[in-house]
DNA sequence: ATGTGTTGTAAGTATAAATATTACAATTGG
DNA sequence: CCAATTGTAATATTTATACTTACAACACAT
């Protein structure tokens, strides 16, 4: 398994709010440039809006950002949108037999790696801001 | 998503190959204590086989250990059991506009802080070896 | 050399997860 | 009040994941 696209989606929302900021950006419009669904798209702005990432207009519509790019990190939008909690990262497959002195530790055991590769994650997207996104977009 | 459970069905099995190292391990033995499918078993051990680390015998039956603990590391498991490359990590939304101007690089500019979350994992999951998890298993 | 037990692998099925769609109430501004 | 938009629920669809069945290839014991 891996990380959703919703962080990307996430992400690419984020860039069009920056570049297009002039413009009023409903989410039938964000849906275009993203490929996807206008639902997805408002549910995908209600979590970065909830994180305080961005403002949204309810009744007149379009969105903007509410941080500073720089400030705003990919670490803040994959917890924003991603409902899935970064130690659960690697999956454990679910039926381990309690009765083998193995099965019923592996859990405890598997965590300790895990934790060390999860927060290895968490310290790598605390890194990459939008900012840097950004950048290379203008610049590249 | 996430990484799938198949690494860690890996680990459980590599445990299990240690531990129980003086008895004959079939798949079906092996399929018990890790509550997963024989075949399944088979799969992930064909992977480990093929990467090297384990020996197993085709009409008898039984695997064990072709490399001592200490030099078998999360990252090597995970590669040879999980078919989803590293930098796919992170799921990507398929259809961006091509029209769009951010859409089109979209791919272009995460490719740049999703390469720096990959060899974050790559890194920490090379330095988790399955000694490591051994002398969980026995010291705590 | 024959039988039993096992691995290796393919094909098909079932389950679970992610994403898309439909629908509509709540809200804003003209 | 009307048109456009967000927020959200419920449902459907698609995709990914894991399971099951089936059987050929192989090894060993007798």
């Amino acid at each position: 398994m891996r990380i959703s696209t919703k962080t990307s989606i996430a992400l690419h929302l984020l860039v069009l709010l920056e570049v297009f900021k002039d413009q009023k950006l409903t989410s039938e419009i964000l849906a275009m440039s993203t490929g996807c669904n206008p639902v997805i798209v408002r549910n995908m702005i209600g979590g970065l809006k909830k994180a305080g990432l961005v403002n949204v207009q309810r009744g007149s519509g379009g969105a903007s950002l509410a941080v500073a790019p720089d400030n705003i990190t990919v670490w803040d939008v994959y917890q924003a949108v991603d409902l899935i909690p970064l130690n659960e990262l690697i999956g454990m497959h679910p039926n381990p037999s309690i009765k083998c002195p193995v099965g019923s530790k592996i859990y405890d055991l598997l965590e300790k790696p895990y934790g060390v590769i999860t927060d290895a994650v968490k310290s790598a997207m605390s890194g990459c801001t939008l900012k840097q996104i950004l950048n290379d977009y203008y610049g590249g």
